[in-house]
DNA sequence: AATATAGTGGTTAATTGTGGGTAGTTTTCC
DNA sequence: GGAAAACTACCCACAATTAACCACTATATT
């Protein structure tokens, strides 16, 4: 599976009073038309929010979709990812609206580090992140993400 | 088989004295014409209430009736859940109302958690939930399965 | 210098979730 | 059968939230 997008590299915004975010415009300027300037918004792995653009995020839905609701670990599955996630739009400013929960999740109080990451975009809580940096090893997730991304 | 729909997120709502439920804007703006504001509800397989546009409730049934890959057991089992289905459309302010015998198999009070899951849209008693996601066992081994193939 | 773009902050208007009323219909019970 | 109770299908109302605009500043571009 591979993906047209190409997020990549660090900028540093704030969230105002009504919980919204910038997407930077180098990234907004990557939607297609077919995006509809929509993206979906999860929990990360980490304590950051991840942000996939419609499209891609109707990637991860096809695989999901194959899932039988038979099953009682598929049903927990499914529900575990897609109770986190909501589908934004964002204005004519450029601006998504953060939900309550995924503000908590990540942390969230004002200052942001934007990270693009391949196909997805990371938010984290600036203070956080620079926390989470010392405390693991960067070897490590940078091997992990490349897993996901790269059978080698 | 995939959906033309995307309900994801989670919702808390309330029902109200009429054994009314708002179904979430977001959901609704999601229902096409053919839809006629009509949704299909039954039983889920957990103590919860499964919810499904019109049109992708034909589907289901039409799969039902001539998937031979499925066992027979398997159509059984589902065909007890399905049986107790029932077509119920929205009000102009967006509510249904739910059967007693749903509310009574879904234990039903007054806070309720409303979770979309793709196609269709899950209605949980709030605690019941909670007591539910405690029990469920995230930590079997097709659940690590499915969490190390699909890539969220 | 003039123009355009990006990020941030507000204001206003529309939507959403929730509660209730009522007239008409159906069901229940004696 | 007929009265009482329960249930529908439409209404209206309203607070709180959200979406749609407008405005300002700083930086980049021509």
């Amino acid at each position: 599976m591979s993906s047209q997008y190409t997020f990549i590299g660090e900028y540093n915004f704030v969230i105002d009073s009504k919980n919204r975010i910038n997407i930077p415009s180098v990234f907004r300027k990557q939607l297609k038309k077919s995006d509809k300037k929509t993206f979906v918004v999860t929990r990360g792995v980490d304590s950051c929010v991840w942000i996939y653009p419609l499209g891609e995020w109707k990637k991860i839905e096809k695989e999901l979709s194959n899932l039988s609701s038979l099953s009682s670990a598929s049903r927990t599955f499914l529900r575990n990812h897609l109770r986190h996630a909501n589908i934004v739009s964002y204005d004519d400013q450029g601006r998504i609206i953060l939900s309550k929960q995924l503000i908590d999740y990540a942390n969230i109080s004002k200052d942001l580090t934007i990270i693009g990451v391949l196909n997805k975009i990371e938010i984290w809580d600036k203070k956080t992140l620079i926390s989470h940096d010392k405390t693991s090893s960067v070897n490590d997730d940078y091997y992990e993400e490349l897993s996901r991304k790269v059978t080698v």
